[in-house]
DNA sequence: ATTTAATCGTGAAATCAATCACGATAATAT
DNA sequence: ATATTATCGTGATTGATTTCACGATTAAAT
C-alpha cells in the first residue's frame, strides 16, 4: 500500500467511505467505480486509482466488495488510530462539534470543552464536561493531549491561539477567520469556511446575482 | 487577471486577506511575500504568484501596500456579489453559521433557517427567522433562493436534500457526512469535516496515539 | 458454447501546481 | 555617491494529479 496518501486522496477516501456506509445500510453488496464517480460527479478512473491506493482489487462486470473495500479505507485512512482533543469555545460550532459523534467514529476522541463563560462552566454537552479555560494547562499535562480544535469568536482567537501553545498545545484546528501566530513546532489546520464557499461559487456553474449594494 | 483562479489559490487568497485585515488593524501599512509565507508555513515565491494573479504589483525592498492588495484579493474573489442562502437545520451548526457575520463580508447573504422542532419555529438566531420547513418552497420561490447550506442530523439528509431540490434548490453546502444523491443539475459542495481533520492528522508531524479499543 | 456488455487495471498523455534560482529594483546604510 | 541588502517578478524545472484510452476479465444473455 503507498505509505502517504495525499490530501486529495484521503478527502475523497472519506467521501467513498460515505457512500459505502450508505450501501451496507441498504444491503447493497457490491458497488462500481462508474457508480461511485456519478454520485460525486467525477471522473470513474480516478475512483480505481484511489481504490488501488488502498490496496483494494475489484471485479470485472460486477465492481467492488462494500464490506471488503469499506474495511480497506478504515485500515488506510487509519480510523482506529485515536487522537484525543479539546474544544476551546463552548459556543454553537463547538458543541455542534462536540455532538457530532462521527468524528468520533473516525479517529477524533474529544475528551472536554473550555470556555470563559460562568454559565457555562461545570455544565456537560453531550456527557462532555465544560471547564473553565483557566482549568486547561492543567488538563493537558494530566491527560497528554496535544491537539486543540479552536471554536472560539475571532476576537480572542489569537490570545487563546497564545494561551494553548503556551499550555503545551501543539496542533490546533483553526475554526475561526484569523491566521494565527504560533511558534514554529505547532501546527496550525485552517478550516477556512470562507475559502470553501468562496471555492463554491466559483465553480464554473454557480450562478452569483449581480451586485446590489 | 486570470479569468479563473483555481480552488487552491482562492483558498490562499482568503488567508492572505484574514493577514491583511489583522494588518490593517495594527496599522501595518506594508507586508512582503517571506512574511506571509512565514505566517501560512508556506514557499514565499507562491505567495507572489498568487498576489500576481489578483494583478497586484509589489515594491522591491518593501513588499506590498497592504490596503491596496486587500482590495485587489476583494475584487479578484468578486466579494461585493452575493449569494442568497437558506440554512436547513437550525441546530448548533446552523446556528455557529448564521452568527458567523464574516460570511457576509464574504458574500454569503443568509436570509433564514429552516426546521421542523416546533420549539424553534418563530424563533430568531441573531435576526434571522426560524421557518418551519414546510414554508420553504414558498420562500425558495418568492425571494429567488437557490441554495441552501445543510446542517440537519445525518439521518434526514437524503430526504432534505430530497426535498431541497424538489423546491426548486440547486446548490447545497453539505455539512452532513453523507454522500447526497441529487439530480445533475443540482451541484453539492460537501464541506466533509471528516475528511479535513484525516487530511489534518495524516500530516507527517501529527503524533497519533496507538490503539487503544 | 459463444456472444455481449460492463467493469477493472493501468500505461501514456495532458494538465495543473509547487519549487527553485536569479536578475532587477529600490530602500537604507556607509 | 556607492555599497549593501531585502524583496520583487518570473522563467525554468520538477513534481503531482487528472484524464484518456484500451486490453483483459467475467457475468449474463443467447
Amino acid at each position: 500500500m503507498k505509505e502517504n496518501l495525499s490530501e486529495k486522496v484521503i478527502k475523497r477516501l472519506t467521501l467513498y467511505h460515505f457512500i459505502l456506509l450508505d450501501c451496507e445500510l441498504s444491503g447493497l453488496e457490491y458497488i462500481s467505480s462508474p457508480r461511485i464517480a456519478e454520485l460525486l460527479g467525477m471522473d470513474n478512473s480516478q475512483v480505481r486509482k484511489d481504490i488501488k491506493m488502498v490496496n483494494h482489487v475489484g471485479k470485472s462486470k460486477i465492481g467492488y466488495d462494500v464490506k471488503v473495500l469499506k474495511k480497506c479505507i478504515e485500515d488506510a485512512l487509519k480510523f482506529k488510530k485515536n487522537k484525543d482533543a479539546f474544544i476551546v469555545g463552548a459556543g454553537n460550532m463547538g458543541s455542534a462539534l462536540i455532538k457530532y459523534d462521527d468524528l468520533k467514529d473516525y479517529g477524533l476522541n474529544i475528551l472536554a470543552l473550555f470556555d470563559k463563560d460562568p454559565s457555562k462552566i461545570g455544565t456537560t454537552i453531550n456527557s462532555k464536561e465544560v471547564f473553565h479555560l483557566s482549568k486547561l494547562p492543567n488538563l493537558v499535562e494530566r491527560l497528554n493531549v496535544d491537539m486543540a480544535i479552536l471554536t472560539v469568536p475571532k476576537e480572542t482567537a489569537q490570545v487563546c491561539a497564545d494561551f494553548l501553545v503556551a499550555s503545551g498545545i501543539k496542533y490546533i484546528w483553526n475554526f475561526t477567520p484569523r491566521v494565527l501566530k504560533v511558534d514554529k513546532d505547532v501546527r496550525v489546520w485552517n478550516e477556512n469556511l470562507i475559502g470553501n464557499f468562496l471555492q463554491f461559487v466559483a465553480e464554473d456553474k454557480v450562478i452569483i446575482d449581480d451586485d446590489r449594494d
